[in-house]
DNA sequence: CCCTCAATATGACCTCCGTCATGTTTCTTA
DNA sequence: TAAGAAACATGACGGAGGTCATATTGAGGG
């Protein structure tokens, strides 16, 4: 398998590609910049080839819920497009981020050229949407530190290589800061993990995840 | 317009739907039943025609959540489908139902034919998508009362004529009965909602909004 | 190598709301 | 219409976790 083959989806051949190639933009963004902001008229479909996006949401109380996450050789900023609607979330740099995007008037000719197309699109929304309530059901359901077990399981299996701050966890468990600090140390406290500094190593991912489901 | 013309999708032509019609099967349901079951292969895709239908995910600590509802007009069943999983969760008639089901095969080999058929879909799905993650952020900032008061508008809104209980507003704004009971007794005392018998009547519908999303 | 600022850490406090127990009302159906 | 089962209601209790205040640590830039 090619590094970094920018793929969209399963059911994108390379000839679609091709002619999506031709049409690309590429672009760069610092950590922290925003590549695109909640109310924004949809640009394209995003293709990430270096570096990790979290998609966020704020409520009015200003609050902030990462919602979901893109690593290299995902694609983002489809949802809005097929919707029809302005992004409904701000789409933040988490690490430095290299990616192209393929203009939104391209998609769409495309799309009525290759029925496989939105056909993949229609795939991959589909598995964020069952993800999406699953979470939903977890987040109301368990505590606090079955909510950090599971999601420090996932952050780290989404991107091991990313620095995970205590307040990207809180964003992504909906909890807040402290509660996260005072979990890991409960966690650290009983062996399931080990801190140094800011890094966060997983030492027992069994006990760990039997922590995030219990019976 | 026609009373319940069934349509899939804005993007589904007449054409296609009568194509459909010739291969699907008529179903009925009594009220409490199950259409489908978290785990089963999906059998295509439903079009509500008559009552209610709501998406049932449960926890493994037995909880239910209210993840999604579907009234008449609307289908459902599709996630799976394009997914390529399994059900994640249980459909349930909460009121007597009355629909068809156009099954899997005919469905696929429909979308190779229409290219705007999966379109549609991804229309549908990415709408359902982010609305899910609003509500998420949703779920985790506010406070119990706010959910309820914006949940009770949602619900009152996809089907007024539903009789609501107290334990379907606790699974969908993702608390307990007692507690949605207790709130909507304070509710009554503010005279935003009035309560006859299990009836529940909004009063002051702006008053009821404000509550929901303060500033 | 500082200097600065964000990230991490910890404590005190308090309230929201989940749980359990118990009782009442309302609907259904036999 | 009586009976049984849901749904609704209310009280008491406690703990999880949010909030605020205040250090301390560590990373990156000049």
């Amino acid at each position: 398998m090619e590094k970094n083959a920018p793929t969209l989806c399963s059911g994108v051949s390379p000839e679609i590609m091709e002619q999506l190639e031709k049409c690309s933009v590429r672009k760069q963004f610092k950590k922290g910049d925003y590549l695109y902001r909640n109310g924004d008229e949809p640009a394209g479909i995003y293709c990430l080839e270096k570096g990790l996006v979290g998609l966020v949401t704020v409520s009015n109380s200003g609050r902030e819920r990462l919602v979901r996450l893109f690593k290299a050789g995902q694609y983002f900023g489809h949802r809005s497009l097929f919707a029809g609607e302005t992004y409904h979330a701000n789409s933040l740099a988490l690490d430095p981020v290299e990616c192209r995007l393929f203009p939104k008037a391209d998609v769409l000719s495309l799309c009525k050229k290759y029925p496989e197309f939105p056909l993949g699109i229609a795939e991959k929304l589909a598995k964020e949407l069952g993800r999406a309530e699953l979470w939903l059901g977890f987040l109301t359901d368990r505590q606090v530190s079955e909510r950090v077990a599971d999601g420090l399981l996932y952050l780290k299996a989404v991107h091991p290589a990313h620095s995970w701050t205590r307040r990207e966890i809180a964003d992504f468990c909906g909890t807040t800061t402290e509660t996260v600090i005072r979990t890991l140390a409960a966690f650290e406290a009983e062996g399931l993990i080990r801190q140094k500094g800011r890094k966060i190593d997983i030492v027992q991912r069994e006990a760990l995840l039997e922590c995030a489901s219990p019976h």
